[in-house]
DNA sequence: GACGCAAATGCACTTGTGTGCAATCGTCAT
DNA sequence: ATGACGATTGCACACAAGTGCATTTGCGTC
């Protein structure tokens, strides 16, 4: 049953042996501004070499700090989580943190189970890219020591640091490109996720059209995806008088939306339609949809949160709100005037 | 200089202290079939649920295996990655591993420290995704017992599971595919990063065509991107006669293509051209698109990998190759018969 | 009540590190 | 030659777990 002999691994352990030296010899070679001589130094890195010795980070972290960043993600495929992870990778990694990435469902049930691996793992910190982690759970690794990173997760929890964006700017924003652009006939589209970023621009866009005299048609067909804005668009212009102007509250759903106006009723953009995307995806430059929508800030959030992890006291934890940056492109008429 | 106090992580000793029991009874408690009184576990369960306990499994990890695995990936927002990276995370954790990412640059050196690294956290294994370690270090890698498996990067290593799509049967099948379509003038649009699946694809389709007595314009402009297959139909379409069937060695690189063929020469698919692309990304699917492709069979190779970790015993390493399924859209005619 | 047997418990060792403290080594000056 | 002093070095402990082995505890039976 039990294998006889499986540990491959070399330890400091066997380097000493090699060199004939003591294994805290080995050890203070590999730690900086340890007294070693350069002789002892030398024999080590020999012996080291030969074997192919490496320092296990995980028996350090039994003393120290583990250096370990979880990154809790659903949906990775959608291209906005992708550049997320992609940035948080690239500024922790460079900040030398080492990532441990969970691929989780949305909902609360599996969020729990993967922050209690985040536990188990002793992750210096958590950041939360989806799902929302119920406040007892965010307790827990509060008590274990543990910083908890939320991202665009809104429901602003005591004790974690949350960054998020502005969102009333971007349903304000919103309202007023379509108006300048002299749209008549409003319409939003979200998802059936009912998020709270998505929420929040839903609902500063549809007060905001209120105020000003304008009613708005909100429409969900499912997810937020491709496919949903899709959906959403044959049973807008299904009806009898379709919008002329429209915010989808996420680019993804904009680029589905735009693609049946054009395809299934031979709408151009944009001369019978304006849409509005948000998060700026790379698709939505490309040529078939050059899409007029709201830059997410990643990098200054990517730094932030470098920042946030790097002063080890976590000493105010809050809520910083970033900036959308508009992004002017091809999907509504500029304005008259 | 050195903090008085912090080490909030709730350890195995603590719950023992709390629940008046030995430590030793706090680790039954928490492995299976260990033998603890009905009573003792109640009172550990009970302590450990009251201080946020849990199991350190880097600390476990020192005596049997870590259960990480590595995933060295480079350009993680290509649609085609994010797609491999999330099917490998999903499969990996539902078989109880963990996942430490590493978002590499596709150059050797950075490849190389991050496999170090991989080494340093003593991971069971190590996935490659892009970029090609040097033998040297796959060496070092199975010295420490430590198993290597590289997905489409050919250059069979031994030592190490390879797995890969059969590229060849792709390059075979878009040229019989354009041929049946009528297309009299071929080109191939591949990328200036000279990967040995791109340049499988590029020969085998190339060859197949000269042997069948046509010739083709090969053309690269850039990375493997949406802008830079644009930019290859620009050269192309530039000339005085351009192609009517292209091959485009990835599909974003098509997807690019499409776009420039169409809105900057007016062109019109697939009456005036056909494309054949090939990862089959979820944009391709897209009504701006609908691109004829060849599918990655993602979730047969994400089991194999699966399969290949299970077995502690690193049996017979060798090359699997999966085969790519023909995805038909509209890009291409049907055939004339 | 004593004995036997099984279940439960605790001690001590293991894994691979880093480091405080004491001992040793080498060098230089008196 | 000896003392002083600084640079090395090794011992032993800490970290957080799992487990073999010996010991204790509990229970039933004669």
């Amino acid at each position: 049953m039990s294998e006889p002999e499986r540990r491959p691994f070399v330890s400091a352990r066997m380097v000493a042996e090699r060199a004939g030296v003591s294994r805290s010899a080995v050890s203070r070679t590999f730690t900086d501004g340890a007294s070693v001589s350069e002789e002892t130094r030398r024999k080590v890195l020999e012996a080291a070499g030969e074997l192919g010795y490496h320092v296990n980070h995980l028996a350090r972290g039994l003393r120290e700090s583990s250096n370990i960043v979880c990154l809790l993600v659903a949906d990775i495929t959608t291209p906005i989580r992708a550049r997320l992870v992609d940035v948080l990778t690239r500024k922790l990694q460079a900040a030398g943190k080492v990532i441990m990435i969970i691929n989780t469902g949305t909902d609360e049930e599996s969020t729990a189970s993967a922050l209690r691996q985040t536990l188990n793992y002793r992750a210096d910190a958590t950041v939360v890219l989806s799902g929302t982690p119920s406040a007892k759970l965010i307790e827990t690794s509060l008590a274990n020591g543990q910083q908890v990173v939320l991202i665009n997760r809104d429901d602003p929890l005591s004790g974690c640091h949350n960054l998020s964006v502005d969102n009333e700017m971007a349903g304000r924003e919103a309202f007023f490109l379509l108006r300048r652009a002299g749209c008549k006939r409003l319409a939003l589209v979200t998802s059936t996720a009912r998020t709270a970023s998505l929420l929040e621009r839903e609902r500063v866009f549809v007060d905001v059209a209120r105020a000003a005299g304008m009613s708005v048609t909100v429409m969900a067909s499912g997810p937020t995806t491709y496919a949903s804005g899709y959906e959403s668009a044959r049973r807008l212009f299904g009806r009898s008088q379709g919008p002329d102007g429209v915010f989808c509250v996420t680019d993804l759903l904009a680029l589905g939306f735009m693609d049946a106006a054009r395809h299934e009723f031979g709408l151009s953009l944009p001369g019978d339609l304006c849409v509005v995307g948000f998060d700026d995806i790379e698709e939505g430059d490309w040529q078939s949809y050059k899409l007029t929508t709201f830059a997410q800030p990643f990098t200054a959030m990517g730094d932030h949160v470098v920042e946030l992890l790097a002063q080890s006291s976590p000493a105010e934890t809050g809520r910083q709100v970033f900036e959308p940056v508009p992004i002017w492109r091809k999907s509504v008429r500029p304005s008259a005037d």
